[in-house]
DNA sequence: AAAACGATTTTCT
DNA sequence: GAAAATCGTTTTA
């Protein structure tokens, strides 16, 4: 056994200047049960999403979203769902099996990506559910990110907040990058560059209905949001 | 071709 | 917490 002592070489006023802020934060998200992890590298494949939107969207918490990209890895925990099932959900932007450009992409098997812009330049992530039949995705409305550094060079938010980062539908596309141009991706397929794995942590999920689906009537009371209780960045609730 | 809308984000009190 | 910002998509004519 050879003696380790490579943290003596750095001065260590030197370290803490420049890891100062980013650690600081870090090192209080691990002091939160609900913010740990232990993720399971194999990827997610096909039939884990091959199940009816609701459930998926519960499957989903916890899962780790990874994604290649030129500037690196980007790792993040899902901690908030949402469910969308067409063709009887008002809120549903496929309701009545309505099919347009946009909405086009609800109808493949799970595991692809319907991703939409909405109020200017925000993308919002959704993962297709059940069968191509089956026009009903899972609305990702919150993740945690694992890789701060790169994620915080993506996303360009001026906010301090860390949550900022990623407490919100848009800012999770932000985070990964997307933009219509992802539409039909298939997180199953090497290839894609973009795929989710395992988490063996357990966690206690809270339910809600959706959020600012006010327009859906009978639908709006729903309960299929989920979420990570006491996670700090889900957007609400 | 023009107008209206929105599963939001950011900024400003 | 309220109000503004912002632009692709859909609706209307």
């Amino acid at each position: 056994m050879k003696k380790a002592k490579q943290n003596e070489t750095k001065p260590k006023a030197d370290l803490e200047q420049v890891e100062k802020p980013v650690a600081k934060k870090i090192k209080k998200n691990e002091a939160n049960p609900a913010e740990e992890y232990q993720m399971v590298d194999t990827m997610l494949t096909a039939d884990f999403y091959k199940v009816d939107v609701v459930e998926l969207a519960q499957k989903l918490i916890g899962k780790i979203i990874v994604r290649q990209l030129p500037q690196g890895e980007v790792r993040a925990i899902i901690v908030e769902t949402e469910a969308y099932k067409a063709p009887e959900d008002k809120a549903c932007h496929a309701y009545n099996n309505k099919k347009t450009d946009r909405t086009k992409y609800f109808w493949q098997d799970g595991g692809h990506l319907y991703v939409y812009s909405i109020y200017g330049n925000n993308y919002c992530l959704n993962i297709t559910a059940a069968t191509k039949d089956d026009p009903e995705a899972v609305l990702i409305r919150a993740v945690q990110p694992l890789s701060f550094d790169i994620i915080k060079e993506i996303r360009k938010t001026k906010s301090p907040k860390l949550q900022d980062l990623s407490n919100g539908p848009g800012k999770c596309g932000g985070c990964l990058l997307l933009d219509k141009s992802h539409n039909g991706l298939n997180l199953c397929d090497q290839k894609s560059g973009m795929y989710l794995i395992d988490n063996t942590k357990q966690y206690e999920i809270g339910v809600s209905a959706r959020i600012n689906i006010d327009y859906a009537e009978e639908w709006k009371d729903k309960p299929w949001r989920f979420y990570i209780k006491n996670n700090s960045f889900v957007s609400k609730g």
